[in-house]
DNA sequence: TATTAACCCTATAATTTTGATAGGCTTTAT
DNA sequence: ATAAAGCCTATCAAAATTATAGGGTTAATA
């Protein structure tokens, strides 16, 4: 399952993504139309400015906006930004990996073969999906 | 990522597969095999059992033996035993189902379509891959 | 029938991760 | 000058995960 960081960044993306024509958002608004904690939502707005898919003003009349068209968002870079890997186990993630401390050699081992296939099917899809498949069923 | 609940579980299930010929299997070779602790495994094996992966036989000379062919344990089901949801979502699970409090109405919620459709392809994969392929790649 | 070895079961402790909050700093419109 | 907004870091709280503990039950076997 997705952490709720990752969940709510895209509601948050969607949320820009349908008041594009706007300029700017505030983040008080986004986090009052999902009900959730406005300080915990900037954390999230800010992680996903650095990241490069968002742009803010600053001071009054500030806010944010998209600076990435919806269909060059990925669902799989917005989870790997907030949530980390997408594979299922460390051993087999291309962005994060770690080895298993119990696994005594990968090479032989078959839980690490058929999990780099689940990972490379599950990135299809998810590198497939993107912000603008969401805005197209809102 | 999977817990280390559902990696042990896989890891338990792939050393049950190789030594069927032996009859049963103390769950003190298997968590000394991966250097994981004996209880936590003791656990594990007992929910496979109830779920009906297992059989075990008690008492001395005992320990457990798969009840079920490798072909017939897809990777969803364990996942699901020991993880639960595969869906990213609690809104789009098929078996834990739960709404998200921050969604006012689901039916016109892209984010919640967007996910339906990641879980029946992640569903697609991971059924179809099985603990006999995992034993292929021994 | 006593002993020992093994799984059975529930509770709880420890650790880690996630979620949330706090508070001051900086920038900008007016 | 003031107020409104994002910036940034630290820290707290809650929840989930991981691990341990300890006695109960069953069955083989000497």
């Amino acid at each position: 399952m997705l952490s709720k960081k990752t969940k709510y960044a895209l509601h948050a993306l969607t949320y820009l993504g349908k008041h594009k024509a706007e300029g700017t958002v505030l983040i008080h608004d986004i986090a009052e139309e999902h009900g959730i904690s406005h300080k915990f939502l900037e954390n999230i707005l800010l992680e996903l400015r650095k990241a490069g898919y968002l742009g803010s003003k600053k001071g009054k009349g500030g806010g944010y906006y998209l600076i990435k068209e919806p269909k060059d968002i990925p669902l799989s870079r917005v989870i790997r930004l907030l949530d980390g890997p997408i594979a299922l186990l460390p051993c087999v993630s291309l962005n994060y990996y770690e080895p298993c401390a119990e696994c005594k050699d990968e090479a032989r081992c078959g839980i690490n073969k058929v999990m780099a296939q689940v990972r490379d099917e599950t990135l299809k899809i998810l590198e497939n999906k993107t912000l603008e498949d969401i805005l197209k069923g809102e």
